[in-house]
DNA sequence: ACAATATATAAAAATATTATTATATAGTAA
DNA sequence: TTACTATATAATAATATTTTTATATATTGT
């Protein structure tokens, strides 16, 4: 039960919620997280290791950039259902649109930023 | 989004995934809830409040006796969803499975405690 | 090697959640 | 009315989470 009240927490805050929303739409670097959501560096690195923690993201390093995107392949099945519904109850928020808005315009920091090697 | 993380608030806890858990039985009043959870009577209500402020339960009062149900019929559609998952999250965990089988043998505190009308 | 940059981690402060203890309410029954 | 019982609420204490500030690490470019 751990296990899924460590999910369940993870999920339970509007910023990591509005990481989430960002990630269902591309992997995304910190930079460009940080970027969106307006929140300081730090801030994005703790609540970024709260949902990898939780087994809900895995990251791919390039170079300086760190670049999470939502780890279905190794999640649970209910872990999934717990994301989709979360993402669901996301739909119409006009922050969470927002976000992704801007993440569209987002600049990244660095020209390979983002990019697969 | 506040209505979001205020259920997912409410999943995020043991003692509240072990009630929907019973719930996910039956309905169950308070009393037979404290029998198998073995915790303090206002723990248990403070519990049953979260989850019922996050539209989660619905509350049948009979006499002194208040009986809990999952409130499918007023929850949104992403809400049932997260519900479910959570449950789908808890099969195979061994003390949600025990406290099924406690609860079946829950001693009514009243004859009509959780009898329908 | 040195400086610059992206991110992570640690410590501290601020805030929220949970559990406990004590008390209140509201039905029921004598 | 009085006493009893099931549950709720309030106040407090204990604990956990979140945010901020400061610092560390690791990669890149010079």
């Amino acid at each position: 039960m751990n296990k899924l009240t460590r999910i369940l927490k993870a999920l339970s805050d509007e910023t990591r919620l509005r990481i989430l929303n960002m990630l269902f739409e591309r992997e995304c670097c910190v930079c460009e997280l940080l970027q969106v959501l307006e929140i300081s560096q730090p801030r994005a690195s703790h609540h970024l290791s709260i949902l990898y923690a939780a087994g809900l993201l895995k990251l791919r390093r390039q170079g300086l950039f760190s670049n999470y995107s939502i780890d279905w392949e190794t999640m649970d099945d209910y872990a999934a259902d717990l994301v989709k519904a979360a993402h669901k109850g996301l739909a119409g928020n006009l922050l969470a649109q927002d976000d992704l808005k801007k993440l569209a315009k987002a600049e990244r920091i660095s020209p390979q930023c983002g990019q697969p090697v």
